[in-house]
DNA sequence: CTGAAAGCGCTTACAG
DNA sequence: CTGAAAGCGCTTACAG
């Protein structure tokens, strides 16, 4: 069965592909009567016409196709939450929202992009440069390093304030020396660099003594390893900021096999309001995120990149109220 | 700075748009001379001359992209694997391979593949019939349910198997009253009917009682019931095979506050091989898939349903060892 | 108020 | 061995 163009639509309307173009696009600005939009839309439906990507993307220089590119970040729910989000709150834009996920450098995005003909690039994490050159020429707008930047960037989500925010729940239950459970995988760096960073801050703030650092992977030796810096010091950390709930969890299973209590002898709050985390013992204080919202404040972004009209926004980029604090048991 | 066509490098290489797509394209039946060919890459090369995928969608009536919806599965690291080994495969093949990712039926999947012309839709979970219509209509191929069906499906991955092997290990190891630890969750339904199938048919083939099933939640609550169960009935379980590693991270938990020994009192075993498995404590004996395995036979059945010359298989479909038990400390 | 025509960039049957 | 021309389906400036 051969597709349903616009053309057959206007032969069975008898009217023009012009007019049938016009009543699908919308374009009030010719004044067709109502009785021809009625007919022409009543065809088009009996029909089961749908308009060719490809026709018009050729016609008009790009397509409908929000492009995001996502680099092998460790499998987080957050992430998941964010990209389904996303897609909703683009698609109500009329724009589709597909993902790209590459690992390492091995996939030559220069043939990849071009059979989609993008009309917005999006990298999580950040392109490389020959890519982002090659976009560039072609004029697709690339929004690039959206979870990465020093401040809020185009999601209204701070890395920072994550840190900040952990410090300071600690600090007002009563803690002064804090250890920062930073993680070993240079794929989490644009993540945990920044929060480290905004806990470091908030203690300088708040007239504590700087985070002790210890970088960790995700195992219970190296957990132990990092619980026997924190207690063993001059002067022992009484609580711990991880840098998410993951690492948070390897070191409350390493404190369990060390016969440190918590929260009574390690105070511990991690970051993501991850599932397993309510299942912990004791359940795990976090940090979540309200990735709805981020997701409308990066859709914003990427509207305005194509230079399509903003939606109505609910909330401004920095609305604040994304981050909340989930007080469990290990604080 | 507008666009580079073949036009472009047809006028600069000094011959027609014939010979540059030719080349481009390897048709070599042609018998094009050597120089010409050597004239027409280099000349593409220096302009960055990148085909238009719209262009050729156009005339080709398909485009090279295959595009695989996403139901919102719980996360779950085999899954985003997967999609970076099928992302690799195809993309060794030629194809882009992008992810719509969706949640319920809100999407309007009808306006979505429209953009994207896709080669092939390949649908993880199952499409709404009327989505399946539009695309017969369309006459793209559609994989549908690649994870749901019966048999091992396109990837070679037998959810039944999965099941049978937790037995088969248990079963090796003297239990011979075994807990099923089934998820209350329809979006996991189709992952974990199967398993538990799988698990029921092995303990009739090994002559053991049927596994003693019980529905559960990924809570701390919902997993003290189900340990209640198991362990207060006339003929206790030994041992629990759980669909998947949360879950047994949920019984794990559970069995701590109640004082139950694992594995003496009780033996678990997972699926999945989650990060956190070998963290809990103690580590969690489940079972790892190779997923790079599974993409590339996924990869051979998109390549059939579009026409495309079979890649160099490396492996059949059904070459087994796609599966593997990974032995810890709770069994 | 509506339509005929051009052209986006590509591939391929056909003609030399 | 190579090229001129048609046509995929769409949108839009232009002419009535």
């Amino acid at each position: 069965m051969p597709r349903v163009t616009s053309k057959d639509v206007a032969r069975e309307a008898g009217v023009s592909q012009t007019t049938v173009s016009f009543v699908l696009n919308g374009r009030d600005e010719h004044g067709l009567s109502a009785e021809t939009r009625r007919r022409v839309l009543e065809t088009a439906n009996r029909l089961g016409y749908v308009p060719s990507g490809a026709g018009r993307a050729l016609r008009k220089g790009q397509s409908n196709v929000v492009l995001c590119v996502v680099p092998d970040f460790p499998v987080a729910e957050a992430m998941e939450q964010f990209k389904l989000a996303l897609g909703r709150s683009l698609g109500e834009a009329g724009y589709a929202c597909v993902y790209l996920h590459h690992a390492g450098t091995a996939t030559p995005l220069a043939e990849l992009w071009q059979h989609v003909q993008p009309a917005v690039v999006v990298a999580f994490g950040s392109l490389p440069a020959a890519d982002a050159q090659l976009l560039h020429r072609a004029e697709i707008p690339l929004l690039d390093g959206v979870f990465t930047p020093g401040g809020t960037g185009l999601t209204g989500l701070s890395q920072e304030d994550i840190g900040r925010l952990q410090i300071e729940h600690l600090a007002a239950r009563g803690h002064r020396h804090i250890g920062y459970a930073a993680v070993d995988d240079p794929r989490e760096r644009p993540f945990c660099l920044p929060r480290l960073e905004g806990a470091t801050r908030a203690c300088r703030d708040l007239g504590l003594p700087a985070p002790q650092v210890v970088s960790m992977r995700y195992s219970r030796d190296s957990a132990r390893n990092a619980v026997v810096e924190w207690t063993h010091g001059a002067t022992p950390a009484t609580a711990v900021a991880a840098f998410n709930d993951l690492i948070a969890l390897a070191v409350l299973a390493s404190c369990r096999t060390q016969h440190i209590g918590i929260p009574d002898d390690l105070a511990l709050i991690g970051v993501d309001d991850l599932p397993v985390g309510s299942l912990a013992v004791p359940a795990l204080t976090t940090i979540g995120m309200d990735l709805t919202a981020a997701a409308g404040n990066l859709t914003a972004g990427i509207l305005a990149a194509v230079g399509a009209p903003a939606p109505a926004a609910p909330s401004g980029p920095d609305a604040g109220g994304i981050l909340a604090l989930i007080q469990r048991e290990t604080t």
